[in-house]
DNA sequence: TGTACATCAGTGAACGCGCGTTCACTGATGTAC
DNA sequence: TGTACATCAGTGAACGCGCGTTCACTGATGTAC
C-alpha cells in the first residue's frame, strides 16, 4: 500500500524506532537484521532507507530512545517516592528483579549495550548517545543519594557498576541457580542500610 | 605446504585456539570471521574444518582456553601472595587497571563474554563452558575472602559483579573521563578495609 | 636402513545463504488552480 | 468545492559482498615390507 499520509509516515518511523529500541536490547547490536526490525514495525524492508540513513543511524537513534524511556521511568519513580532513599531502593529492587533480567527488551539500555560497545571504537554517534544517556542516568541515581559531592559521586559509580554487573551476570547465567544468586546478593547489599 | 607432521598439526590446532581465545575476547563473539582467526594462526581458512567441527565449536573451546589462562594466573597470584587478603587486593588492582581495560584480548573471559552470552540461549557448549569457568573463578575469589560460608559467598558474588560491571562500563566509555572514574571508584571501594 | 605406497594436513577455489543497500514501480496523498 | 497533476511512502525484486562451509587437489609424512 504505497504513499500513506505524512502523519502515518511519521507514525511508521516511530514504530521502526520503537521496534529497534526493543529488539536491539533483546538481541544485541550484531544479531538483528533490518528485515526483522521492519517486520516488527509492520512494514517491508524496502522502505527503510526512506526513514533512516543506515542501519548504524537506526542503532544510534534506538539507543537514544531506550535511554529516554529509562530516564523517564526513573524520573517517575523519583517523583512518586520523594527523590531520596525510598526512590533509590525502589529502583534497585526493580533493577535486580527476575522480571528485569527476563525482559531485556524493555530494560536498562546500559546493561543492554555496554557489552557490545566495550568491543567497538568510540567515535560513532551510537557511542556518543550511549555515553550521554549513561551520564544522565548516573546523575539521576546520584541525586537520589544526596548532595552533589565527590563521595556521593563515587558511591553512585560503584552502585551503578554493581547494578549493571550483577544484572549482566544474571542474564548470562540464566537457567542456573547462580543467576538468582547474583541478583539476590547484589540486592541485599544495595538495600542494606550500611551500603556505604 | 600440505601435509605437515602430526606434531605440527597439533601445534597448529593450538595456534588456532590461542588466536581465537584472544580475538573473541577482543572483538566479541559476533564480529570475528574464521578467515581472520586462521590468518592470525598463520594458516589459510580451508584447513579449519580439519581441526574443528564448526565455528561454534571453536568458540566453545576458545572460551575454555581463556578461563584456563585466567584461572592459572589467579592461582599463581594466590600462591605467591598467600591465598588471602593480599592476593585478593592484588587481583582487584590488576582487574581494575587501565592496562586490563585496554587489553581485553589477554583479559578476563567473564567480562569479555558475559555481554554476548546475556543475549543468547543457554543450551550451547559455549554457554556451559562459560558457566563452568565462571563458577571456578568465583570459588577461587571466594577462597581468598575466607572460610566457605554463606556470607563469604555473598560477598564474593557482590565483588565479582562489581569487578565485571566496572570493567565493562570502563571499556564501553573508553576515551571519556568517566571511564577512569569507574575504575578508580570500584578499586577504592574494593581495596578499602571496610569493604564488607 | 631403504623403497613404495597410502594417508591426510593444508591450500585455494567454489557454493549458498543472509544481509545491507539500491531501485523501478505503484497508486494514494497533497497541491495548484 | 472540484479537478488535474505532481509528489513520494511503501513494495518487492535485485545487487554485491562477506561469511561459514565444502571439496578436489597437492605433496610431504607415516607406514608396511
Amino acid at each position: 500500500m504505497p504513499r500513506v499520509s505524512r502523519k502515518q509516515a511519521e507514525l511508521n518511523r516511530e514504530s521502526i524506532t520503537d521496534a529497534a529500541a526493543r529488539l536491539f536490547r533483546e538481541r544485541g547490536l550484531k544479531s538483528l537484521s533490518l528485515v526483522e526490525v521492519m517486520g516488527a514495525a509492520g512494514l517491508t524492508h524496502g522502505g527503510f532507507y526512506g526513514h533512516f540513513e543506515s542501519k548504524e543511524a537506526l542503532a544510534a537513534e534506538a539507543c537514544s530512545r531506550s535511554f529516554q524511556q529509562s530516564a523517564e521511568r526513573w524520573r517517575q519513580r523519583a517523583d512518586t517516592l520523594g527523590h531520596g532513599e525510598m526512590a533509590r531502593k525502589s529502583i534497585v529492587e526493580h533493577y535486580l528483579s527476575t522480571e528485569h533480567r527476563d525482559t531485556p527488551g524493555e530494560g536498562c539500555p546500559v546493561a543492554a549495550f555496554c557489552g557490545d560497545l566495550a568491543h567497538e571504537d568510540p567515535e560513532t554517534a551510537l557511542h556518543r548517545n550511549y555515553v550521554k544517556g549513561l551520564e544522565t542516568l548516573l546523575d539521576t541515581y546520584s541525586s537520589l543519594l544526596g548532595a552533589d559531592d565527590p563521595q556521593v559521586r563515587q558511591k553512585a559509580l560503584v552502585q551503578q557498576a554493581l547494578l549493571v554487573g550483577a544484572l549482566t551476570l544474571a542474564r548470562s547465567t540464566r537457567g542456573q541457580a547462580l543467576s538468582d544468586e547474583f541478583l539476590t546478593a547484589a540486592r541485599d547489599f544495595l538495600l542494606a542500610d550500611a551500603s556505604a
